[in-house]
DNA sequence: GATCGCATGTAAGTGGTTACATGATTTA
DNA sequence: TAAATCATGTAACCACTTACATGCGATC
């Protein structure tokens, strides 16, 4: 059973208080990203089906020189839905990982242009770590009132920890590489 | 543009020589499964997709009492596709990482829950780990000669930090959380 | 006698991204 | 004056999984 969990993101986010499809897409790109992802052409459809289901409720808010903003509101009914699901056992996640399929088949390729793989790899992620951190730090220092702090630490700990493994990865494997193509020579 | 990389999980495959359909689903399996997955309902339309470009040709074997097989054989053409793709720069991985997404809205939860989904969390990874760490020593021990190995190897030492990288984390933010929860009281 | 492995394929349905569509205001 | 931001939505398209379809032989 496939489920699609894009109405969790939103329940989720929703729970912080009001806010309209366009907040929910900034604050799931905000917070979320190292982990998660939604596309405004998921999130729309989403609102309309958790408004038809009762979940979340709809009001509109006029603006001048903007569009109007729907605001959503997250029910009772769907908190509980939401806890449901948050208390559920999380699946298995399955990732792809492209620069690991491409080094499984390096063998097609010149040393060269494994170790440049590696390395444009090793850049993404470093400066996802530096993001990271700098994240944190933010976080420490200005939200570590909010009640939901220590879970958004916790996340983003998270990221940090699989970014720095697979910076540490990647000079392990530009070297282990390097040595074996010296050693064939 | 969003590319449909079956291919070259296929064509990749059949750079260690020419096999069936089954026998490419078995390979990525069992080669990629801790960062790449294919489904049969897949692979096949990609390897009729494949035969139609040329870039891998078919052979029919005739066999008593099973289906008959069809081996597929990778064309110079194919080789060069794979190659071409080998070594454009990886793109960044976007990955979906439930426990993470359940963890971002743990204030929503009991911190019994949390921990519950973090132990759960920890308990996949910690497998994975030790199927990692024994597929490295019979890997190591048994296929160290052929040429791919060095590849092979360096990705599954990817899936080893990786899974580290988890494991690691979940103990930390078990403690983290209860130590945060025992103050509260 | 049931399930698993071998072996290939198609079809239905869902998941998800990107482009299309609109349009005012602010910023570079 | 070009672009980015605010703001919402739909439609087309592709990716991917799962179920359907078939059928023999071996194992439990």
């Amino acid at each position: 059973m496939r489920e699609n969990k894009t109405k969790y993101a939103i329940l989720g986010m929703l729970t912080r208080g009001p806010m309209s499809g366009y907040d929910i897409k900034k604050a799931i790109d905000f917070g979320l990203h190292m982990f998660w992802s939604e596309s405004h052409g998921q999130i729309y459809p989403g609102l309309k089906q958790l408004t038809e289901d009762g979940l979340i409720t709809r009001d509109i808010m006029h603006q001048m020189g903007k569009p109007d903003r729907h605001i959503y509101s997250i029910t009772e009914r769907g908190k509980k839905e939401l806890r449901t699901w948050l208390a559920r056992s999380p699946e298995p996640n399955s990732y792809r990982i492209e620069v690991l399929l491409k080094l499984f088949f390096g063998h097609e390729l010149s040393m060269d242009e494994n170790l440049q793989n590696l390395g444009s790899f090793r850049e993404q992620q470093s400066k996802l770590l530096e993001q990271y951190l700098s994240m944190e730090q933010h976080l420490v220092s200005e939200h570590a009132d909010v009640p939901q702090a220590p879970y958004w630490l916790s996340t983003l700990r998270c990221g940090i920890r699989i970014s720095k493994a697979f910076v540490g990865w990647c000079d392990e494997t530009i070297e282990f590489l390097r040595l074996r193509d010296g050693g064939q020579k």
